[in-house]
DNA sequence: GACATCAGACCGACTAGTTGGTCTGTTATT
DNA sequence: AATAACAGACCAACTAGTCGGTCTGATGTC
């Protein structure tokens, strides 16, 4: 089939507009025309205009959540894992960018049912970072004195906020812009004996150095 | 005047609905009649639904611009500009959690008129951030290799990102919160000579170390 | 000090426009 | 032929904003 499917072309173009409008700057009628769809090929498809916002942040916070899944079992040590997890995230900022505007400016005007679940995979996600994070208190490779939770917050706002004045095809490479963030984030968890033992600065320059 | 002007009761009022249910969440009439007052008084007082959304915007963006403003002319250092900067921003979230939470939620709807108004402040915010940086990199107390605006984006975001989960009253304080913020971002920006170097640790330690 | 005048604060029924969602009919597919 | 996919006119509900009117208190005048 040559033509998309007239479904994800009413994602696509929703995810658009929402992204510059606002979910409730945008009207139903907007969304098919500028697809060259219909009313009912709209209700076809989504039971609501609610279900098709639902949808967006499901397809995000699933495919988020996932990767930092597979990025805790992938690595072994928390410093790894945290690395790991930190570049997955990011680089979400390319494929996902009007998703993640529209989740982190709309959530509010999820339906309770929706909510509840996506709620739910949000916890999921937080929850791997303070396990992560917990994790290297205990190892000594992050410093003991930090709070687990705030610390976390940090780290997922400092990234989050990136859909705020990302511009992908500008100045900065996403890669590039991880590196940074996880420059950061290493400096200020890792304790000076984790910064000098062997294998984690390795991992650390391999991977994240300027040079 | 015992009773308070209406102007500030429906600023209240619909500052508590919005954070709740957010700006197109809320009628104009369910504003008036949660004040008890009317949409004659509404309109009396603000030209437009929107108009009420600026007038909230440019409260918390003025009061934050300055604020900045003034850490930036009573400390001399790159240093203790950043951490006076932090510790005032992060307490506002103590003052202004409702302003802050419209502000970054529904600034999508400002109209053009006002978002300008609003972003030029914003932009100067910004400015004076990433001038803080410049200057420490310059005096050598902040790592060379950082690159400014993206670093001052992470400050940023990290900080701000805190609407979405500080509650006032919970567990931490505002002010334990602004010092991990501070340990946090002193930690990622500090060369290894500013940490040692007498007069910066020792602002560094009296104001926030963790003993 | 009593009364007329007036301005500004506030009220609330009403309107005009908008928007999510429905329903009936048409077209493609198997 | 039967079903799924889609079209588009239509509807009912909602909501920002209006407009004529009321009430209160200040000011000036005799």
């Amino acid at each position: 089939m040559a033509e998309k499917q007239l479904k994800e072309r009413i994602i696509e173009t929703a995810l658009k507009l929402f992204e510059r409008y606002g979910y409730h700057g945008v009207t139903v009628d907007r969304i098919v025309t500028e697809c060259n769809a219909s009313k009912g090929g709209f209700y076809h498809n989504f039971k609501s205009k609610d279900e098709l916002l639902y949808h967006i942040h499901d397809v995000f916070i699933t495919y988020v959540l996932n990767k930092a899944q597979e990025a805790y079992v992938k690595y072994k040590t928390p410093t790894e894992r945290l690395c790991a997890i930190i570049q997955s995230f990011v680089k979400v900022f390319d494929l996902y960018k009007p998703h993640i505007t529209v989740f982190y400016q709309e959530s509010t005007y999820l339906k309770p049912e929706y909510s509840e679940k996506i709620n739910e995979k949000r916890e999921q996600f937080k929850q791997v970072i303070f396990q992560v994070i917990r994790e290297g208190i205990e190892a000594g490779e992050f410093r003991s004195e930090l709070p687990v939770e705030i610390t976390g917050m940090s780290i997922i706002g400092m990234i989050n906020w990136t859909y705020k004045w990302y511009k992908p095809h500008g100045s900065m490479t996403i890669e590039e812009i991880a590196k940074v963030f996880t420059d950061l984030i290493l400096h200020s968890l890792l304790t000076e004996q984790a910064k000098q033992k062997e294998e984690i600065s390795a991992f650390f320059l391999k991977n994240f150095s300027h040079s």
